[in-house]
RNA sequence: GGGCGCUUAGCUCAGUUGGCUAGAGCAUCUCGUUUACACCGAGAGGGUCGGGGGUUCGAGUCCCUCAGCGCCCACCA
């Protein structure tokens, strides 16, 4: 035999791959003229490596590889993102611990460090996804930082500009002063935090603060208009207030924006360092000053406390205050979030800075004849089915998302990522000159001054954005400056062949973050839509239901570390049983260890059939269903393949592979297999395996296809190339008869085991299935012998139509008397429910006829089935 | 403050448009060394589908409501 005891997935899964690839089963081909199906692979941060979450791109594989066992052109086009902020964080951290930082290695140092962090990082997670078994095209690899992807950046954000859709303008912004970059409002996560709230006489009115820090330059009292307390004073008026630094003037604002019911309803504003403060300094046109810079420390207005860093200077402060008599109370029990940083972890310290935007609300777009605004846009592709998202619920997720939506700060003081492409210089009237294009401008021209590149580089989500189509911009042609971008989209064989693409499939962690995004820059470049369906899965969380995190090392599964256990297959199948679209998970062990208990079943499947077939099987002569058992199995094959198909082309994965897992080892094992101990078709078993393995393919690929390579059935052919099964015809009545035999199995095998009956003899009166199927029957309920007999004494089967019983002494029969009341017991309570609902006028008048009929037969083989059992129990109760 | 989700067997979870005796994996119990597999086979037990109300011939599934848990969004001074 060719096929070892047990499958040990180590020893194939590297060699399966390797001649997957040796053969270019993953290529697409742009040539042929067949139904395309794509794939963009959400590109993974090239932070390190793969997490279990990226093991859910399994989901993108199984519908990649059934696309191409159905004959379509598959393309998953896989790639890296250089994931700019995470990326920087951590060679910032790694340079801190070398006790230097990015300002004394320099920009140049810096970059060639990222280059050299994220190149290993690559080489790493791109053997990890081949060790996932994903069949993704490697030859059309793609990196967000690829020159062909950066004209594509450079060409947006060049549009954008034109269109007066991207400006530049001094606005308040999301800032970190450890990493020293600006982030956008998706990327600052809110962290509860218990502080001190402290209230403070400031003039005749009493404010509160858990940031006394910010209060220096602080010379607006807010309140709400309808405030019947401070109804004496006026808009405009102005009091003295003696404060932390001295006498100050300041002014009664009156706002709507101020809620009266929390702490004293009237506080001060900090425009520069506050969101809210800032929005009603807009709308009053007060005056706004800075208090903290830029690395966290306070400026010189903060006199005494210049330069030191919050932490140090707010205890300090508040000391100060409370000697001059002005600190009023010190709630210690106040809790409320504050800003962080997603990546990097810092507190975010709000700031006005000048920097670049993309305006979502400015009707701009030409989008189906229609000038929109880039937030009509990405409503009316949801709203107008252009684009599905799955599950639908995460729609109203996404509207709300963009409700909620304000202008997207787009520029990011870091040194690793693309750089804005916009050029300044002084012109000969000292005024600053701007340029803006897909190129760098000539140096000559103006003053001779030289332009100088903004420093600033592209929030990283700016490129994801365009991952669509910017990875199937011809990479060749896309140096050709001379092409428009138009023309270079045209003139791109895949672009025109692959896109839209069909499916987005990712976490809905990033439905925000980069889907969203997607669609407003690839309907604004394109005219398309940059894919029609969005399925989105859950996280895997751990085994205890929380977030997997580093700082809790012992909750991190490792991906790799699975595979190298339980097998890839394992693996794969564990992640996709049993789970919901778009709900989270926990991670189990246990289904992990089902699923490698099901890849062992597989191979033990192909090693009986080999046992039996030989190894040199012709699977092209079709197979001839002879047997019940043969038409049975046929009929399974059937409707399990139509099952799965129509699971997968509806996107329920996990019922698709529920069901194939049942039929395998529910059906062709423990029925199909054992009856093939009695009456052999080599045929059907060599036609049944091939089938499993082709429906087991997608989601167990090196499994199945080591069976395929192994057996060597199909000389140089691929399992992975091979075409989606077609089911085979069989018999209706010979498929029921086999039925019949499998009740009739069953309760001979639980009446045995209920009285511990060693082999007994099953009598008949001639009847001619039971006769026809003697054997089997003989071998799959463990009897010794079936046979016609005259009228036996024993104990009647009662399941089935079919006249038999066992041949059992009566003192024997005694010991399943109980389990004979217990059941006639339950065949009671169904007829009485089944007579109930008959009973009932408005059912039989009102549910459907076929239903009816369908609940009278039933009521029917009830009665009968209890009437049979109570003859059984009469003839023997003592 | 808005929005979403969850609550189904001891545990972790499935259950498309309401339909017949509610399923799986793991765990549990009883048997079993039959030449594919103990990563196995045969059999069994276990759920008033969170509580209450409603619509319907019929509700785990639809509506209302209450409770507990979780997540997302928002300018909590």
């Amino acid at each position: 035999m060719n096929l070892p005891k047990t499958y040990e997935p180590g020893t194939y899964e590297k060699d399966i791959y390797a001649l997957w690839e040796s053969k270019g089963a993953f290529m697409a081909h742009p040539e042929k003229d067949a139904e395309r199906f794509v794939i963009s692979m959400p590109p993974p941060n090239e932070t390190g490596t793969l997490s279990l979450g990226h093991a859910m791109y399994t989901l993108q594989d199984i519908m990649i590889r059934y696309a191409r066992m159905q004959g379509k052109d598959a393309l998953w086009l896989p790639g890296t993102d250089h994931a700019a902020i995470a990326v920087n964080a951590i060679i910032e951290k790694r340079l801190a611990e070398e006790g230097t930082n990015k300002h004394e290695v320099g920009r140049e140092e810096f970059l060639r460090r990222t280059k050299e962090f994220v190149g290993n990082s690559r080489d790493t997670m791109l053997g990890q996804m081949r060790a996932m078994g994903f069949s993704a095209d490697w030859s059309r690899l793609r990196y967000t930082l690829d020159d062909a992807l950066n004209r594509c950046v450079n060409e947006t954000f060049t549009k954008m500009y034109h269109d007066g859709l991207i400006y530049r303008g001094n606005r308040i912004v999301n800032w970190d002063p450890n990493l020293e970059t600006t982030v956008s409002d998706d990327e600052v996560v809110r962290v509860e935090e218990k502080a001190q709230f402290y209230t403070f006489q400031y003039g005749p009115f009493q404010i509160s603060t858990a940031r006394p820090e910010t209060k220096f330059g602080d010379k607006y009292v807010v309140m709400h208009p309808d405030d019947k307390r401070y109804a004496a004073y006026k808009q405009g008026d102005t009091f003295e207030a003696e404060w932390i630094n001295g006498k100050v003037t300041a002014t009664v604002i009156k706002d709507e924006a101020v809620d009266p019911n929390f702490g004293t309803g009237v506080m001060t504003i900090t425009p520069w360092h506050d969101h809210t403060d800032y929005d009603i300094a807009e709308r009053h046109g007060l005056g706004k000053q800075q208090i903290i810079d830029f690395q966290g420390k306070l400026l010189p207005i903060a006199d005494e406390f210049s330069g030191m860093n919050i932490t140090e200077a707010r205890p300090k402060i508040v000391a100060k205050l409370k000697d001059k008599g002005l600190l009023v109370s010190i709630d210690d029990n106040y809790v409320h979030s504050i800003a962080v940083n997603d990546r990097g972890k810092g507190i975010i310290e709000p700031q006005i800075k000048l920097q670049w935007f993309v305006d979502v609300n400015k009707p701009a777009v030409d989008w189906k004849g229609k000038r929109q605004s880039f937030k009509e846009v990405m409503q009316d592709v949801i709203r107008n089915k252009d684009i599905r998202i799955l599950p639908s619920r995460f729609e109203k997720t996404y509207f709300h998302w963009i409700d909620n939506l304000r202008d997207w700060c787009i520029s990011r003081q870091i040194w690793w990522g693309h750089r804005i492409p916009v050029w300044y210089r002084k012109g000969a009237d000292g005024q600053e000159e701007t340029y803006v294009g897909v190129r760098p401008p000539e140096n000559q021209g103006g003053t001779g001054q030289a332009w100088e590149q903004d420093p600033d580089t592209l929030d990283t989500w700016f490129s994801s954005a365009l991952w669509t189509w910017s990875t199937l911009v011809d990479q060749d042609l896309a140096k050709d400056y001379s092409l428009s971008l138009e023309d270079l989209l045209q003139q791109s064989t895949d672009f025109q062949a692959y896109h839209p693409t069909s499916v987005m499939e990712s976490g809905w962690d990033i439905l925000f973050f980069w889907i969203a995004r997607m669609i407003l820059a690839t309907t604004y470049m394109t005219g398309q839509v940059p894919f029609k369906t969005v399925y989105l899965h859950g996280m895997v969380r751990a085994e205890d239901g929380k977030k997997m995190s580093k700082s809790r090392p012992e909750s991190v599964v490792n991906p790799l570390d699975v595979i190298a256990e339980y097998g890839t297959d394992a693996l794969r199948m564990g992640l996709i049983m049993g789970v919901a679209p778009g709900m989270d998970q926990n991670w189990s062990k246990g289904r992990i260890e089902a699923n490698r208990n099901f890849a062992n079943k597989l191979w033990n499947i192909a090693r009986f059939i080999e046992d039996k077939v030989g190894n040199d099987h012709d699977l092209k002569q079709a197979a001839k269903p002879e047997s019940i058992a043969d038409h049975w199995i046929l009929t399974k094959i059937q409707q399990s393949v139509r099952k799965i198909s129509q699971d997968l082309d509806n996107y329920r994965f996990s019922e698709a592979y529920d069901t194939l897992y049942h039929f395998v080892w529910d059906d062709f094992a423990d029925w199909y297999i054992e009856a093939s101990k009695t009456y052999i078709n080599k045929g059907v078993l060599a036609y049944g395996l091939e089938t499993i393995l082709k429906l087991v393919h997608p989601f167990a690929p090196f499994v199945s296809e080591a069976i395929w390579q192994t057996l060597g059935w199909e000389k140089s052919t691929l399992l992975i190339t091979s075409a989606w099964p077609q089911p085979l015809g069989s018999n209706t009545a010979r498929t029921q008869e086999f039925e019949e035999i499998r009740t009739i199995v069953s309760e001979i095998r639980f009446i045995s085991t209920s009285i511990k009956a060693q082999k007994p003899r099953l009598h008949h009166k001639g009847d001619a299935l039971i006769a026809a199927q003697a054997d089997l029957i003989k071998n799959l309920a463990g009897l010794s012998d079936v046979s016609q007999a005259g009228a036996g004494s024993g104990l009647h089967l009662t399941g089935t139509s079919h006249d038999c019983c066992l041949d059992l002494d009566a003192v024997t029969i005694q010991r399943f008397l109980q389990q004979l009341a217990d059941k006639s017991e339950a065949t009671k309570k169904s007829i009485s429910q089944l007579e109930s609902r008959l009973s009932s006028s408005s059912y039989v008048s009102k549910a459907p006829k076929e239903l009816v009929d369908e609940t009278r037969r039933q009521l029917q083989e009830a009665k009968e089935l209890l009437s049979k059992q109570q003859a059984e129990y009469e003839r023997f109760k003592q």
